[in-house]
DNA sequence: GGAAACTGAAACGGAACCGAAACAATTTGC
DNA sequence: GCAAATTGTTTCGGTTCCGTTTCAGTTTCC
């Protein structure tokens, strides 16, 4: 793949996420999802935090937006109870499984 | 490519956007911004926002905010002077550059 | 026990963004 | 010439996000 096919297919990506109606998550909030999504548990706040070069906050923001929209949920750790352990749902997985499925149909149909 | 190749492959763009300590840009504004550098001009602030399917205002936010940070320019459409005519700059161009070339970086780095 | 360290969340003020509506400037149509 | 239509911008009230700071709960280390 060369740089230019490459833009393209981001580009078309990126206008299919904005033209439905659905919310546009930030990339914040998409690059955090997707660590919990592609890197393997467990997660934190400060993980995630440390992860992606931001401050605490930001992690815990974004989760309570994605918790909201049922992306991921919360628990707390039952053996250091200060941790909070963030993990998966089935709403998450079909999100980023269709995300992944769209990059994909993106990319057939890309002209050469 | 998988899906789950491409999954990595937009996580690990994704955590190099965000870790650096430019200012992100929204998923809105990269899809304008894209779409100026990879669509054939003139674009214009109504062509912009049907192509994207959000309002007007969207988009004269987003210019104003790209144009501060000089990746886009606007000018008056001298033939019929209600348009804005939005140009691409040599900022512009090298920041999607950098990010194509980005893109096949991070692709090449990916697990088989 | 009790101080110190650590974790995630809440509070705060400021900045950016949103959709809808109102607006000024220009062109079109009669 | 002048109303109607078109274009991009601004304004309005409200929401979301940001970084910093502060806080409550938990663990660690003497």
């Amino acid at each position: 793949m060369r740089p230019s096919q490459a833009l393209r297919l981001w580009q078309q990506v990126m206008l299919s996420q904005v033209r439905d109606d659905e919310p546009d998550l930030t990339m914040r909030q998409t690059a955090i999802l997707f660590t919990i999504y592609l890197d393997p548990p467990p997660h934190t706040v400060r993980g995630l935090a440390a992860r992606l070069n931001v401050t605490k906050p930001v992690i815990t923001r974004a989760l309570d937006t994605m918790g909201a929209l049922k992306l991921v949920s919360r628990h707390r750790d039952e053996l250091d109870k200060r941790n909070v352990l963030i993990r998966r749902t089935v709403e998450g997985a079909l999100f980023v499984e269709r995300f992944g499925d769209g990059i994909i149909a993106k990319a057939h149909e890309l002209p050469i």
